[in-house]
DNA sequence: CCAAAAGTGTTATGTCTACACCCATGA
DNA sequence: TCATGGGTGTAGACATAACACTTTTGG
């Protein structure tokens, strides 16, 4: 039996009429921060089947383009962002059944925008809304397809990047106060971090952000003006800042 | 243009004729330690294209299977091993001409095994061999299709496995000392690890490593005999052992 | 002037690293 | 007994966390 297996798929020339046919879908979780917490970009349905309900954008993998050309071009068409922040594949869903209609895998791509806003106004008639995560993965907000998975595969994968590649100036604009970066830490990781220790470690990583020299003017209720940075380098692994362990995970921890 | 384009793929029902259909495959990556390093399981390709050449274990994803049980069910037929440790997803892979046949996007899994030697040679009259990654990397053997940038990425998948949910143990047998498990940080990384503060770090991980009030006979050379552990629990981040930072990225590094 | 936020200093505590040293075995 | 690898101790370097304090703005 395992030769056969084999022989089939390994050995053997493919012959078109003996294995099933898929359709390929790549789907792009485009996340940001705004009014201080994590917000996913969704569009809500006009069709059956989940008409009404929300869902990622995606579309069709076409078969001269790479995957990552498709999540490029499909995150193009549906925000009308040319090139958005990481960019990065994190997962692939082929369960039976979650379309309806027909055999479909999803490569899922997680994206990270700076500042939306207008963008997303301005992407097209259809309705499309930035939902804070929470309510997307807590059930409030109800996803059309296993949207609801995908989303929450995109949101652990974009909490381990923070702790492994320092992504987290992807979040922010081109420029940016210390308080803004440490924002993203504390939105995406739900935590709280003091100021100024978070502050000298971001700093003491050379090149990770560089000083403009230019200064925030303050908000409302006044406060010293921040200074500018701008994103430098990113890491293969290991960010300034990392993700603390849970507590008692250390023998004599209280 | 991108109104016509999402009614084509969100909003209006799927016509057959109007998308690209795909063969789906799910690859997986094998990889065990051996005589000190890391090693792949590779099987040698019998017919064209790419005769006699190294490549994956793999083979067609079923309709009314999800892609984990796909992945299980080809590990199994391929190696005869049942169940492995660590049998993840990393990755899909979807270049157009990846296979010269026809369109195949292949979602590419990760396996580690304890101890292979009987198990490989008893899986089928098929050639199927444990070649050092190194030796698939670096181009001293041929793999198959996009095969090697498969295994790359499994490597790499591997390594961030370690640093962050403490993977290691999925590598050695039912029970290990601490210099096996350090042997798996070092092959896999690439480092050398002072054997003392290792084992420290490891022992104060409560739950990770447990026990057994056993001991190893030393080898040849002799030695104290080591203590014998069984595996404890993984983290969902934060291993006790963790891959230090590259030379030179901290500000006032010498 | 006061409140608020940014940024600096300081100190106690914890962790990491290097390496000396002891322990238990095979030959 | 000697060589070898396992395991413990320890001191200095280094990193972390908590928080007091100074700076600079808006109102």
């Amino acid at each position: 039996m395992t030769t056969k297996t084999r022989s089939q798929k390994v050995a053997a020339p493919y012959d078109p009429s003996q294995f099933p046919a898929f359709a390929v879908t790549v789907d792009v979780v485009v996340l940001t921060m705004s009014e201080g917490t994590l917000q996913v970009l969704l569009i809500r349905r006009g069709v059956a089947p989940f008409e009404g309900m929300w869902a990622i954008p995606g579309g069709f993998k076409r078969p001269y383009e790479t995957l990552d050309e498709a999540a490029k071009r499909e995150l193009g068409e549906e925000t009308g962002v040319d090139s958005a922040n990481l960019l990065t594949q994190f997962g692939a869903y082929g369960d039976p059944g979650r379309d309806p209609r027909m055999n479909v895998v999803t490569v899922a791509y997680l994206a990270v925008l700076r500042k939306v806003g207008v963008v997303v106004a301005g992407t097209d008639a259809a309705p499309a809304a930035l939902i804070p995560v929470s309510d997307a993965l807590n059930g409030t907000i109800k996803l059309a397809f296993d949207h609801a998975r995908i989303v929450r595969g995109a949101v652990e994968r974009v909490r381990a990047d923070l702790d492994l590649t320092g992504a987290a100036t992807a979040f922010v604009g081109p420029t940016f106060t210390i308080a803004e970066l440490r924002a993203v830490y504390e939105a995406v990781w739900a935590v709280r971090l003091d100021g100024a220790n978070f502050r000298r470690s971001v700093v003491a990583e050379d090149g990770w952000v560089i000083p403009t020299g230019r200064r925030a003017r303050p908000g409302a209720p006044g406060g010293k003006p921040a200074e500018l940075y701008r994103a430098g380098r990113m890491w293969k692994y290991g960010s300034p800042v990392r993700r603390s362990q849970p507590n008692g995970r250390r023998k004599g921890a209280s």
